[in-house]
RNA sequence: GCCGGGGUGGCGGAACUGGUAGACGCGCCGGACUCAAAAUCCGGUUUUCGAAAGGAAGUGGGGGUUCGAUUCCCCCUCCCGGCACCA
């Protein structure tokens, strides 16, 4: 083999023999302990980008440490194939977005390829394939017989001009991209999944996931927001209909001095029919795109309806107020409004000169200024009538008990979570399996009629979707009376095909089943890789979809992700990679530079997995003079002729140095990659070793057969990381047998004993001295020590010693 | 606005359970090799005072708990992710 390092050799063969080999295509064996290993699926954009190298490489590196542990590993791999930029891509290029993204998979398959990831390729997946989406249409027609989806009216970005429902992306400071119109909100009718149903279930799995990070439960946690509060009703001033508000603080319906509801409140709309002044502001509220946040941070602005409510405990009237803060979907729409102990109320009442009244004091009897600020802990009720001194919980029970006796409200659970909404009014998803008769309304498409396929020949115009242009796609007949009927235009939310994709690699090929015995044997994934920007939507519409396949009968798994690792972003110049900033780093040039392997390695080595990474030209360098370092130390040792098994017994102090070197760093990686997934310290610490075996400059058989048990621990813990370099060296070792198939080393205890250790003395907590101590000395000895040194003696300096601590093998503080 | 995360040398980062701040790498400085350069190798590198020994300061800012805080608590600030139609 070459004194040099060519990279491009080396990975080339090395993958030439993982295919030959087969070495990732595994089957279900039932002796074996399995281990499913799974990054998010990606995206078929066209290139790879860096994102993708750092969440492969780092998903890749836990599959192979776990197959050197023993474990029989799955790693699959598919495309996210359905979505938004291929229809764009269309519109910009005139390209079908079928042949751009099966052209954008065969080229990302490539780089894949050539980057090294152990991959099971007889099972990838393409979501936009028929043969794949028919199993979520059938799902779905499942769901729809078991009423968990429906029909109702939602709210859409509307682009008047494009006349076209635009995505939140499409909206730039409330204009469509395209048009630059002013984006409208309106309803249209759109399928939801009853994903509330889960809700309690959803939260409390939370708890079986203790390989979860806590930051992502925390998140869905808040998402789901359950929360217990009570129901109740006022009276409207000449109304049929009573005004039905949700709140969690029963204990201050006494402090409410009025009401508000959203502009699509139908209160709303009825006073707009009579009051100019209220019809305009809600249009203006219409004048405004759809996203939670633009609500959330624009100006609060509101007008009074000239509409009372009765408060259901004074009797007395409350003025009724639209605005534009409120959100319809969330609750009733409506909102009873307590200044005095809720901060956003007490803000709007303050703007418009609202009455802001005490109801809660504090429960330690101080006193505080409802004038200044909204006082919002729990606390003691006041000016309350009857409820006056109760506190939180007896006047939550009090209140909520005199309205469930009237009939005028009840105790509710509710949440902040909503029902999905999975209808798109786009080109390039799976087609809704419906069918709406006139006669026999939305109709489920028959199992034996799926699936409904997408055409894939069509041309792109960007305004509306070219399926409802299509009657060859759309007439088809009622499947329940014959009758003529059209077929629902709208496609799936792709979210539905990332819902259960990870399912479907145990058993890709199967026409007959959804899922069969093959993802019994996989399920549930044990590791999953992927962006923190998931951890909400695809993470919760993933974890729903398990639940909904194991009610259908087809897992037993409810959890369908044991660890999850959530990746942060690669940055360059501290912004994140992006065509617009110009920015962006190609891993296909550096691959043909460099080779994977120093990309690998310097993807691995930059950053923890969970933070942004920051990219360096320099330190993609450093790699690869690491790497041309480890192959050179490879190469001259086996040059000095053959080395024997190490003696233990019969070395010398150096020797034994190396040894323990070598054990502890054994250990260290483990522990890095296996428990702790620091895989930059994991690298360092093998930096640390090979510097430690280039210094050894022993040419003795004792040293050489130290050094190669040094080298060889150092070629199988860094294979994870780059494989194919520890490939060639591996053979350039002397073995027959590839390192794909070897176990990990194991770590000799009894190398790991040293006789003396250093321990840190300080005085006052600051570090005056350091002392080199027996392993096993006594509390006393160390004490006694510590104290002779002569610099510790000039800082106490003749004051009383108060305390001395000591924490065995670390330091000695002497307090003065 | 709300929820979650983050801020440590010139740079990326390390310090795992409250116990030596700066491992490892980059960059930079000096040296070796070379006609020269690249590559490679050796040494140095938080700031500051000092010839050195050895001090002082220091983990976004302010306060607290502790013998001891990058680590725990409170307040503030800046940056990043998510907010339901980007994936």
């Amino acid at each position: 083999m070459s004194a040099h390092y060519n990279p491009e050799i080396v990975e080339l063969d090395a993958q030439q023999h993982w295919e030959d080999a087969r070495s990732f295509e595994v089957g279900e064996d039932a002796d074996k302990d399995k281990f499913y290993c799974l990054t998010m699926f990606p995206y078929p954009s066209g290139k790879l980008h860096m994102g993708h190298v750092r969440v492969f490489t780092i998903n890749d590196v836990i599959a192979r440490y776990h197959r050197l542990q023993g474990k029989h590993v799955l790693q699959p791999m598919g495309w996210d194939a359905f979505g938004m930029p291929a229809e764009n891509a269309a519109i910009q290029r005139g390209i079908a977005p079928a042949k751009w993204t099966y052209s954008n998979i065969e080229d990302m398959r490539g780089q894949l390829k050539r980057l090294g990831y152990g991959y099971d390729w007889t099972r990838e997946i393409t979501t936009c394939k028929p043969e794949y989406y028919r199993w979520e249409q059938w799902l779905f027609t499942r769901m729809f017989e078991k009423g968990l989806v429906y029909r109702k009216n939602s709210i859409v970005n509307w682009d008047p001009v494009d006349q076209t429902v635009l995505a939140n992306e499409q909206v730039i400071d409330g204009r469509g991209w395209r048009s630059d119109a002013l984006v409208e909100r309106r309803e249209i009718p759109q399928w939801f999944m009853k994903i509330t149903d889960y809700a309690d279930e959803l939260l409390d799995g939370l708890d079986d996931l203790p390989c979860w990070p806590d930051s992502v439960k925390a998140m869905q946690r808040n998402w789901i927001g359950r929360s217990e509060g009570v129901e109740l009703s006022f009276d409207v001033v000449g109304e049929e209909e009573s005004l039905t508000v949700y709140t969690t603080r029963p204990d201050t319906l006494m402090g409410v001095t009025y009401m508000a509801v959203a502009a699509e409140h139908p209160l709303a709309a009825k006073a707009a029919k009579t009051n100019a002044d209220v019809a305009a502001f809600v249009r203006e509220c219409q004048q405004t795109d759809a996203q939670e946040a633009t609500l959330e941070t624009m100006e609060k602005k509101g007008m009074p309806l000239g509409i009372s409510a009765i408060h259901p405990l004074s009797g007395e009237e409350v003025p009724l107020w639209v605005a534009n803060f409120i959100l319809m979907s969330y609750g009733t729409g409506a909102v009873m409004a307590v200044p005095g102990h809720d901060a956003r109320d007490w803000e709007f009442a303050k703007q418009h000169g609202l009455p802001i009244k005490q109801v809660i004091a504090p429960a330690d009897g101080s006193t505080i200024d409802i004038d200044d600020a909204a006082y919002l802990e729990k606390g003691v009720l006041v000016n309350s009538g009857d409820y006056d001194g109760l506190d939180f919980d007896a006047a939550f029970n009090a209140i909520a008990d005199f309205f469930e006796a009237t009939g005028r409200g009840s105790r509710k659970v509710n949440y902040r979570l909503r029902d999905w909404g999975v209808s798109r009014q786009r080109y390039w998803g799976t087609p809704i399996p419906i069918i709406y008769c006139d006669d026999c309304g939305a109709v489920a498409v028959p199992e034996d009629q799926l699936p409904v396929i997408l055409p894939e020949d069509v041309e792109i115009t960007g305004v509306g979707s070219p399926l409802r242009d299509m009657p060859e796609f759309y007439a088809v007949p009622c499947p329940k009376c014959g009758k003529d009927a059209r077929r629902e235009t709208d496609t799936f939310d792709t979210f539905v095909e990332s819902s259960w994709y990870f399912a479907r690699y145990a058993c890709p090929d199967n026409d007959a089943v959804m899922l069969d015995d093959r993802a019994a044997y996989w399920a549930p994934v044990d590791q999953y890789t992927g962006g923190i920007e998931h951890a909400i939507l695809h993470l919760l519409y993933a974890r729903f979809f398990q639940r909904v396949m194991r009610d259908e009968g087809l897992t037993d798994v409810s959890e369908p992700f044991t660890n999850l690792l959530t990746q942060g972003m690669v940055l360059k110049d501290g912004a994140k990679m992006s065509k617009a900033k110009g920015n962006t780093v190609d891993p296909q040039g550096l691959i043909e530079k460099y080779g994977a392997d120093t990309v690998r390695l310097f993807i691995m080595f930059a950053a923890p997995p969970e933070q942004s990474l920051e990219w360096s030209d320099d330190g993609v360098q450093g790699s690869y003079r690491f790497l041309k370092r480890f192959w050179r130390a490879v190469i001259e040792h086996v040059a000095r002729g053959p080395a024997g098994d190490v003696d233990a017994s019969a070395l010398n102090d150096a020797q034994k140095d190396l040894r323990r070197k070598t054990h502890q760093t054994i250990a260290k990686i483990g522990d890095d990659i296996g428990r702790r997934r620091s895989f930059n310290t994991a690298i360092a610490a093998a930096m640390e070793l090979l510097n430690a075996i280039i210094r050894f400059d022993d040419d003795s058989d004792a040293g050489r057969s130290v050094k190669r048990e040094s080298l060889e621990a150092v070629v199988v813990m860094l294979s994870p990381m780059v494989p194919h370099i520890c490939h060639a060296l591996w053979r350039e070792l002397g073995h027959e047998s590839a390192l794909i198939d070897q176990r990990w080393p194991e770590v000799d205890k009894n190398a790991l004993q040293q006789d003396l250790v250093e321990m840190v003395v300080q005085v006052n907590g600051k570090l005056r001295a350091r002392i080199s101590v027996a392993v096993d000395a006594a509390q006393n000895a160390i004490e006694a020590q510590a104290l002779a040194d002569e610099n510790v003696q000039r800082f106490i300096d003749k004051k009383e010693v108060r305390k001395v601590i000591v924490v065995p093998g670390r330091l000695v503080n002497i307090v003065v």
